[in-house]
DNA sequence: TGAACTGCTGAATCAGATA
DNA sequence: GTATCTGATTCAGCAGTTC
């Protein structure tokens, strides 16, 4: 099955996951409410005798209700995810540590928790705590054993003055014209999510045209980042209200150009050269000399692609580890050539090779 | 029953604090095992193995065995604190949803989730996933109807610059001199925590003549920064070595008078405003162009914070530079966008993103 | 004397394709 | 499933040495 661009489903989450076809979704991104409906219940204004373990008792049973639908919805979401999907959950204190729990004992593999370090958060007011400046996020895979999940590391580096980026995200709170307002000015919605945050999700962990699931969708914030940056999604809604929030807003994003998609690549995912067609192609021929940088050792080419130090031969990599007596050792860049401007890796005859070959 | 100011117990937590007299101690700081679940060996680029926690206090059998440990502890913990009493715990996304959920179903209450952001955490070698660049800290009192709790909120504000404390303090790894080694050379304790970590905590927390209990003592960073501060505590660890640490440690402690105490850490780094994050907040979009000043290069906007200059790709500074066959180029001066005034240069928007982050 | 440089290290669930 | 091979991958801070 394949899905339109964009859809909104409205109902319940639980039921409309289990109406989608079974690994059909890249990942998963939720904002799961966390309304423990404590406090009113828990409450003893009167104080004259609280029995400490029906106390435990309430809330005992008030946090199993919130596990049970956690687990309900988790169970869902994972079996319409890929294998090599992952899913990302949004709470605060008052939920994540539940949800985690969740998470892990239903098989996924936890790969971070972000936090989401906001720049302006709302001061504790009367002074009790220290104010409440983070929420934090679980990024899991399908399970342990699910290497394949998408990560966008060299992207996520270049967005981040080319250091790797961090598990704290300091990002703004949704405010100003970013925040969706209802016919009466208030906002239209209690907890909507910077678009900054949903673009960073977004561009880490999905590649263009994937399908992002969002089952608690409010107003859309996921929608409008999935729409921007040109992947599908599926965001499913219970309140009518929030829904024609979410299509009035999304209608107005303009999706970035699917050329102006193109971020900074994995080296991983460059087409593979193996030595031998450096040879093959005579940019270096049997019988030359590899050095290592500081010319310490030296390598004869042979005509198949491997390389001998006296009696050894083998590959560029297993020889240069050999004479280095290192575990590994990437030959490309440990072996030089001699040129007139003195040494260079003959990893820029491979860059030459890929250069000349056609683009895929 | 009162206590000496300073008590170290050998042996097994749970039997230790259950020896104790119930409601008897004011603070509990609890650091215990992470529950780490590691493959096999990691390598640094460079080739040198990575000196994981490999130690047998911190294996498990399985979640369930974990969350049995840690009903256990807590339970035990629970007892010996007193109803206006609190607790902390540190952890990292391997136990911490588990700890959260047993702190809440013993009945704690959670007052904050604090994160210690890391100024030089270890990055990821690989580039697999986010470098986990932070721990949490979950605070809570022994129940929801404890109102009665220390929170020193004046002087914690005082020693934040007047600005209310955050739930997310930034702080450096234990390094250098303060890491305790042993006859070796090597470190003593596989997770040594910063003294600085404990100062805010207990600053922030306890009354001086307080007494606080650390069941998972290690080589003793709760007792050097409880008898720095004037409170008395009783550790709890089961290795006898790291008792020995501790106490040569704690002897070399000179108490200081709380007035004298500068908060360490407490300065903000300030965290650079990198390009990608004028793109993810849409002060750009990818597929804008950007010119140098004289107009004579033009640039083209990509959504990971990269620029292209035809097949070039790169960050605003090494474009920048490229393009100038120059040595070095700052990509916020060179690079202008195009206004209603003409061209502006790049640095006006980070500007404004930095104006929007009064507290970042 | 100081700047520059080299080396080491920190709670880490840390690769991917092919045979 | 396992075994083998290619070859990609790090940031901040401290200590000790060199220039």
């Amino acid at each position: 099955m394949s899905f339109g661009p964009e859809t909104i489903i409205q109902g319940d989450c639980i039921e409309a996951m289990n109406a989608l076809p079974e690994k059909s979704v890249d990942l998963i991104f939720a904002d799961p409410p966390y309304n423990l409906q404590l406090g009113g219940d828990l409450l003893r204004p009167d104080n004259s005798k609280v029995d400490a373990v029906d106390d435990h008792w309430d809330q005992f049973e008030s946090f199993a209700a919130y596990d049970k639908f956690t687990r309900e919805w988790l169970k869902a979401a994972r079996r319409v995810l890929k294998d090599d999907g992952a899913i990302w959950v949004i709470g605060s204190y008052h939920n994540i540590f539940r949800v985690g729990v969740a998470v892990q004992d239903l098989g996924f593999w936890i790969l971070n928790d972000v936090i989401w370090r906001k720049t302006n958060p709302m001061p504790n007011f009367k002074g009790t705590r220290f104010a409440n400046a983070h929420e934090t996020l679980i990024w899991a895979s399908k399970s342990q054993n699910a290497k394949r999940y998408t990560f966008n590391y060299d992207a996520l580096k270049m967005a981040n003055d080319e250091v790797q980026m961090r598990s704290d995200w300091t990002i703004p709170l949704c405010t100003g014209e970013e925040r969706i307002k209802g016919a009466d000015g208030s906002k239209a919605h209690p907890t909507q999510k910077p678009e900054a945050l949903l673009y960073r999700v977004i561009l880490s962990t999905t590649k263009p045209g994937d399908v992002i699931l969002d089952p608690f969708f409010g107003v859309g914030t996921t929608g409008a980042a999935a729409k921007r940056l040109g992947r599908k999604f599926i965001g499913i809604e219970r309140e009518a209200e929030y829904i024609e929030h979410a299509r009035t807003r999304i209608a107005q994003v303009t999706p970035i150009a699917p050329q102006d998609l193109e971020m900074t690549g994995s080296k991983r995912a460059e087409p593979r050269v193996p030595f031998g067609v450096i040879v093959e192609n005579g940019l270096l021929h049997p019988g030359d000399t590899l050095y290592c940088a500081k010319g310490a050792h030296a390598a004869k080419v042979r005509p198949d692609g491997s390389i001998a130090v006296g009696d050894l031969t083998g590959s560029i990599h297993k020889i240069g580890a050999m004479v280095q007596s290192a575990p590994a050792c990437n030959g490309w860049t440990y072996w030089h050539f001699k040129t007139d401007a003195g040494l260079a890796p003959i990893d820029v005859l491979r860059a030459q090779v890929r250069a000349a070959m056609p683009h895929a």
